[in-house]
DNA sequence: CGGTATATTGATTTGGTTCAACTCCAGTGG
DNA sequence: CCACTGGAGTTGAACCAAATCAATATACCG
């Protein structure tokens, strides 16, 4: 199936990843069809609580954080449209984290047991949401150099590529730029710096005129110069399509020793 | 099976969160079997090359890490023996990480067919496998509060009882201590410091009388002191045993469609 | 409008870096 | 047995990036 065909912006992200069948496609729009809708500010999980079931999200920015007990916060990653998580739901008793909304957000909800339905019965589904969990972990880990080893104009610079890289693989950016929802604040929880500092460092940023910000969009001005001073190489996503070999190898598997696919749904 | 009827430590710690039946347990092993040796230094993958196979790890500790161009090192995470990593070794095309081991290292590896085997035909070593990445991707949650979040002395200490706390899950520590291999240039290159700093900050732990250093090996003091210090709390590790309804549902989709596993292999 | 969240700017402080000298090994070879 | 070497750790002094404290400005929203 073409993956533009697909409604859900998470089933497209994923389709394009990996090619699914009719079938199994239409398991994941299934879920993705059942949405709700929360303001700016919800809760959708919180540390220590229970997992929702694996979200799909389809509109809105959300963020992944926690808290230390004196109440200093560090986001661990932003969560976009087309983004599907926690894989978590699916292992673990207690969330370690939490995820609030910044934006009002769209999303759905897989059941654990519709999860453990695909790595059941359609291992391509369930290599899915493995890569997107992978994906995820993989954008953790630049995270950590990110605010280990970068100064705080790195940083900047460095995150501000990596939401543009990953709106513009869902449709939500283009070369100028993006809806930018984000206050100092936010940002300076997600890169283990200061409002203040922020604020300082992004003046910079638009005093070189690298970027500017305005009416909640931010718009890239000169490229290269960012990506120069994030040291930025978009490999650490993976955004790219799954070698095909992968695919055969699923398929036949799924011919030898199972029922075939039931097509149609 | 009992878990602890299995010889490979990765084998064993897995078992330990996921009952495994014999068959399974079976496929494991005998990967595992399979174990070769490398020095200390050795680069296990390396950023922007291919990946090995999934890495099942024996004995010994390595570091993932990454570089940026000027020569700044960021260690992401520790794996130690029990570990089984890198599930993007089923996923993508190049790997965005390096892997280098810090001691002489024993490791086992799973092929990509291999793996992809496992989700094609055995569920419950494909949500095994999962939960191995799952649980680092935590790991490297925790590392990234540690790293923007938290002072030099706390990112010790933290780090410290994480090392210690996944050691003691595998039987390589004991409420005393640990061997530890690392030096102070490697605990910055993990924790965003110096190693200067990291000299003078372990110096005030040593001088509190919270840890003791030397002929290789860590030595907890007051482990009170030290939990309060680095505000740890052993949750994200997630290494608390799967609730067994996750179990009886991949146990009953195997035999509602597939043909019944084939037990003693 | 008025009020609250957000952003800006300046002055000051500080945790951590940098640079550099020195110690303490463990290993190697004469 | 001792001299030589090189990696690892320690310590001090100067420095700096970012934090803190504080005042003000601006934008957003009911």
């Amino acid at each position: 199936m073409n993956p533009s065909l697909a409604r859900s912006m998470a089933a497209r992200k994923i389709a394009h990843f990996l090619e699914l069948g009719a079938a199994e496609l239409a398991l994941l729009e299934d879920a993705a069809a059942r949405s709700r809708s929360v303001a700016a500010g919800t809760e959708l999980m919180s540390e220590g609580g229970a997992y929702p079931g694996i979200l799909l999200i389809e509109g809105g920015w959300l963020c992944r954080y926690k808290l230390l007990q004196d109440g200093r916060r560090q986001i661990v990653n932003f969560l976009l449209p087309g983004d599907v998580f926690d894989i978590g739901a699916l292992l673990f008793r207690t969330a370690d984290q939490s995820v609030s909304a910044l934006t009002p957000v769209r999303y759905s909800e897989l059941t654990r047991d519709n999860a453990l339905d695909f790595f059941g019965h359609h291992p391509r589904v369930a290599v899915a949401l493995t890569w997107s969990a992978a994906q995820e972990a993989a954008i953790f880990a630049e995270h950590i150099v990110n605010v280990g080893r970068r100064s705080a104009l790195e940083r900047l610079a460095h995150i501000i590529l990596e939401l543009h890289r990953r709106l513009l693989a869902v449709g939500l950016a283009n070369g100028e730029g993006f809806e930018f929802p984000l206050t100092q604040a936010i940002l300076a929880d997600a890169l283990g710096l200061t409002p203040v500092h922020v604020s300082r460092t992004l003046r910079r940023l638009r005093d070189q005129a690298v970027i500017e910000i305005g009416n909640g969009r931010l718009r890239i001005c000169d490229h290269a110069r960012l990506r120069e001073i994030g040291s930025f190489h978009a490999a650490f996503l993976h955004l790219r399509r799954a070698p095909t070999s992968l695919l055969d190898r699923l398929d036949s598997a799924s011919l030898s020793e199972r029922q075939p696919p039931r097509r149609g749904l």
